[in-house]
DNA sequence: CGCCTTATTGAACCCCATCAATATCTGTGG
DNA sequence: CCACAGATATTGATGGGGTTCAATAAGGCG
């Protein structure tokens, strides 16, 4: 018998969570089955499309939320428009600011999304009673700030064709959780930004990241798809060319 | 009586901690006295000279620390010698990474620095049984996380004015702590790093960062002191020119 | 198809990097 | 105290990677 099915027939895991992700890899599993219980009654689960905003920047938020499917983009926006996406986050990632009234960082959908939003008010109340909710809160804070210091060091160091080709390989990761990619196997990739937010995200402009497209296409290290999609042709040399 | 005075007889605390920083704005104040105590037997005092490395990125480090004086910069490195400060800690910020094996990042003194160190063991066994000292962790992780980002916001899209700006801005922060500086007031700061540091910091050369100095000297927003001291004479506009 | 959004390609420019020279600082020893 | 040497900082001249401005092409969707 798998945990799918062992799952199914335990009555302690509410039904929501029962196939979640985050149950298993992101913050929920810092919490008991009764808690979790506890937790499910207050939360609900929100499909948001591509373009919306998840937690506007100027009010206070009063929920937190896990990411089941989708990918939600965090931007910081300067007042004459010039804009920096400072992380992508996928499923089971948490997404909502502990300990502060407002997130310094707007979270927008980038594609699709549905999450599962419980009051804040219930999570904090729950943290202060599971230390493991707390930790694995911790963890991811600290996973995104290794995350955020590698992006720094793109951001100020690397050009333009490294700066794309750490982004591939990245998405390329995310694409492949389980086993990253071997070093030759060609890997189709979906790609979940338009050109504009993969500018936005490397501090480039929509024509630079369109024209190291068009060179690592020339050069065979990647094959146009269809629109957003991308095949990976040689995975090494792409990791090669992000220089990590 | 001030406060002073009752810790220096409170024989609960430990002699270390009696005036230091981190018990009251840092990581040890989550932690009750019987543990500060516990934890103060295993801990020393260290001084280490500006220019030397805190931690390595490639041995497992046995120790945490937490910063009583001077700047400590985290910094990454590219094979072909590139290099990117992806942060400054100072007091009485907390130094190392818990959850993981080995820090991304390396840390090294920028100016003479004495830090608390004490065993990662201690510390770890701590967490587990403290709740408020993981939750005071966890939030300067989170804090670190905002001020990364924000940085990520200046690599990619400001300009080196902009970035100097924001630099001198921030310096001057945390040369007064407790109370911004007014407006108008002049306000003399001291740069805890070189040229050097600095581009490294902002993603520039040396050369640009000098010609910035100069530029904000010639427009009066600054004036130099001796060596490493400026003093800021219009902090508005200096706040202004970061655009932030 | 036709319209609008998104992406690609081209040409000119500019901010910052690079290369190079000079100046200033800092500590050491005569 | 000054002279000297190495490190650090400033300034100048030139060049290049990426931006900007502009036009064309390709998708997406009614």
């Amino acid at each position: 018998m798998d945990d799918t099915r062992r799952d199914i027939h335990n009555s302690d895991v509410p039904a929501v969570c029962v196939a979640c992700e985050a149950r298993h890899r992101g913050v929920c599993s810092g919490m008991k089955d009764d808690e979790l219980l506890e937790l499910s009654r207050s939360t609900q689960i929100k499909t948001i499309p591509a373009g919306t905003e998840l937690f506007a920047t100027d009010q206070v938020p009063d929920h937190y939320g896990n990411i089941l499917s989708g990918v939600v983009k965090l931007s910081k926006l300067l007042e004459d428009g010039r804009q920096q996406i400072v992380g992508l986050q996928f499923a089971p990632d948490f997404i909502g600011r502990p300990f502060a009234d407002q997130s310094s960082v707007t979270a927008d959908a980038a594609t699709d999304v549905t999450v599962c939003m419980f009051p804040r008010r219930a999570l904090n109340d729950m943290v202060t009673r599971s230390p493991d909710l707390e930790s694995a809160l911790h963890r991811q804070a600290l996973d995104e700030l290794d995350e955020a210091r590698e992006w720094m060091l793109t951001l100020g160091r690397r050009t333009a064709e490294e700066r794309l080709a750490m982004f591939l390989y990245y998405i390329a990761l995310h694409n492949n959780p389980y086993e990253p990619p071997g070093d030759d196997d060609p890997v189709a990739i979906d790609i979940p930004l338009t050109r504009a937010d993969i500018a936005d995200f490397l501090g480039l402009t929509i024509e630079t990241v369109s024209r190291q497209f068009t060179k690592l296409r020339n050069t065979g290290v990647i094959a146009k798809l269809d629109g957003r999609k991308v095949r990976i042709e040689r995975f090494a040399e792409l990791r090669d060319l992000a220089s990590s």
